[in-house]
DNA sequence: AGCATCGGTGGAAACGATTACATGATCCGC
DNA sequence: GCGGATCATGTAATCGTTTCCACCGATGCT
């Protein structure tokens, strides 16, 4: 049983509100009751419970964090911004995941109640109507990568549509005349804005060369072998992102074609191992982090002024990363200064 | 303002004890009297605060985790690792990273008092006399991967000893003569463990040569380069992570040699990077996203059984994955099944 | 000298839930 | 027909904090 400011306060021969008042940092309290309160803490390893606290005062210095999935380096790198928002703020982070079905991230929202003061989401299930009849009381939200517009909500998106027009664009630009497209998963917001900006890229008069993917490496890998075999052959090849690219390449390599002589591969992403992988994969590089921590940002200021909460939709840019892979990029493999950490 | 148990009392037209009652599955409620609540609380989307239930509950169905940064696969792999068990179990987590000093460290630990459960604790600052003194009453604890025996808590540790001395010995044995090694950071436990372990897995008689690194890729690619110009040239380099081990083969590529034919490279940890280099990094597989499960189960025992808290260090075995950059290994890129995952 | 002010402190009421205990009503068996 | 068990429900204490208000001695101003 930890020791209370009850326990405190008899310590130090005060009542509790004096304890409360010296341990909060008020000013008027005399400086010698305050040292005997701290000493009596100190000796007692007093530590106000969090509970406690925030019931009165409704604050809990803590936001919730709603993910689909924690699989995989795009949310890690989602949470990694979001955690050092939040930490620079002095806030916690309370993460909830992998919520197979609708009933369950209600579940998981729910539970949030009481202990958080603003919620981060990202989830397909989270539509507005999910939001709008799960979303306890007048928690202020933020939504992420959820193509929809919300009345209520701010929301933050990356620039799907944009960022795919450009790279469609640099293959044309670069001389390519068959651009093919591996799509990601189907009913996924994010991967029709992306198959979107392919179509609006290509030079018009240009064929279409569609093929269906589901942003695992596996489904880059069967639509990689069918490009190969596709007459006539494409020149390129754009997948939804990183990790099919990476499988097509596979699946080119072992059909006997030479990336990027024979033919272009680009992803979308800029995932870690897009510059490591042989050749180094040209993509679009999306700011994940940054993009977390901006929401974090929209989410503390909804949570500081609850009136004026923002509702409009902030897309972060994306930029393109020529590498190898479609036959530009430096020769060498480059070793970009990266922050250097354990493991 | 989130509606409470009394709003939803009133409009029921009953006390809040038998809201509560009702609400939480008791079984002398009248089943009329039960409905007529469920719609009220429906009607008034009513959900428990978490802080007023926890505070009298004396749970919170959270536990807590502090981590010293979000950093790299490695973290996310045992985040993944741990929200995975805590989810099975219904538990949340809170999660609190990168305290650059032992100060930093006990805030964010006395911040976690009354919110969690239990503890989590992988943190370079978390040695015996700082848990003694800054963990909050009686929390109960569970370290990971700090190398000490403490007596108060459960501890969960890598084989780094074991799996070093593994990968050592099958350089030996498949017959290079000079192994090189790169180290980890200085006063890291599993780095001077990876040490130990490659000086009990050389050859009697055998020369030792060390290169000082600090498990960045930077360092992996400055030490590469000493390796290469270093007379008589080593013909294996075994780094600490798989990061230095891609710097590494960066700077031997660089320097004309090649891999493994020239020189035999390894690394430690077996990231999700390590397949898909060229050539695909020989390395120690560390699950380790099974450790944080493994640790957040014994934890979840801790908890519900405080007095009978096993103190035991259990050492999670590795094994070691044979790839083409110690000249063995399948030939072409290998595809392993993994999950489906949006990006 | 008297009265308002001020600064330190204590008492007690919140916050929103759970739960031990009290209270009636109903029902049963003798 | 009456005492006691049973059952649904209400009353109130409780968890550990913050904070409003009252109190009281000392001080300053006129």
């Amino acid at each position: 049983m930890p020791a209370t400011i009850r326990d405190v306060a008899r310590a130090a021969g005060v009542s509790v509100a004096t304890v409360s008042r010296a341990l909060n940092g008020a000013t008027n309290v005399l400086p010698e009751t305050r040292q005997r309160i701290e000493e009596a803490a100190r000796t007692l390893r007093f530590t106000p419970s969090g509970a406690a606290r925030s019931l009165i005062t409704r604050r809990t210095d803590t936001i919730g964090a709603l993910l689909p999935d924690l699989h995989g380096e795009y949310f890690s790198e989602l949470i990694r911004g979001i955690d050092q928002a939040a930490r620079a703020r002095g806030l916690h982070l309370l993460v909830s995941s992998s919520h197979g079905n609708a009933d369950e991230a209600a579940a998981a929202l729910r539970a949030m109640n009481g202990r958080v003061d603003g919620l981060l989401v990202m989830s397909p299930h989270a539509d507005a109507d999910f939001l709008r009849h799960n979303l306890p009381g007048s928690l202020p939200a933020v939504l992420l990568n959820s193509g929809m517009d919300l009345e209520d909500h701010a929301s933050f998106v990356i620039d799907n549509l944009g960022g795919a027009t450009t790279m469609t664009r640099h293959f044309v630009a670069s001389g390519r005349q068959r651009v093919a497209f591996i799509t990601g998963a189907p009913h996924n917001d994010e991967a029709a804005q992306r198959l979107a900006g392919y179509r609006a890229g290509l030079k018009p008069g240009m064929r279409e060369l569609v093929f269906e993917g589901d942003f695992s490496e596996e489904a880059g890998w069967a639509a990689g072998r069918r490009i190969a075999n596709h007459k006539p052959r494409p020149d390129a090849v754009f997948a939804a992102n990183d990790m099919m690219a990476v499988g097509c390449m596979a699946a080119l390599h072992e059909a006997g074609l030479r990336v990027p002589d024979d033919i272009a591969v680009a992803g979308f992403d800029d995932i870690p191992i897009a510059r490591y992988v042989t050749p180094a994969l040209t993509t679009i590089r999306v700011p994940i982090a940054a993009l977390g921590a901006a929401a974090l940002d929209a989410l503390v200021k909804a949570v500081e002024a609850p009136q004026s909460q923002a509702t409009h939709t902030v897309v972060t840019p994306v930029e393109l990363v020529v590498r190898r892979s479609c036959g530009a990029g430096p020769p060498a493999m480059p070793r970009a200064p990266r922050a250097a950490a354990p493991h």
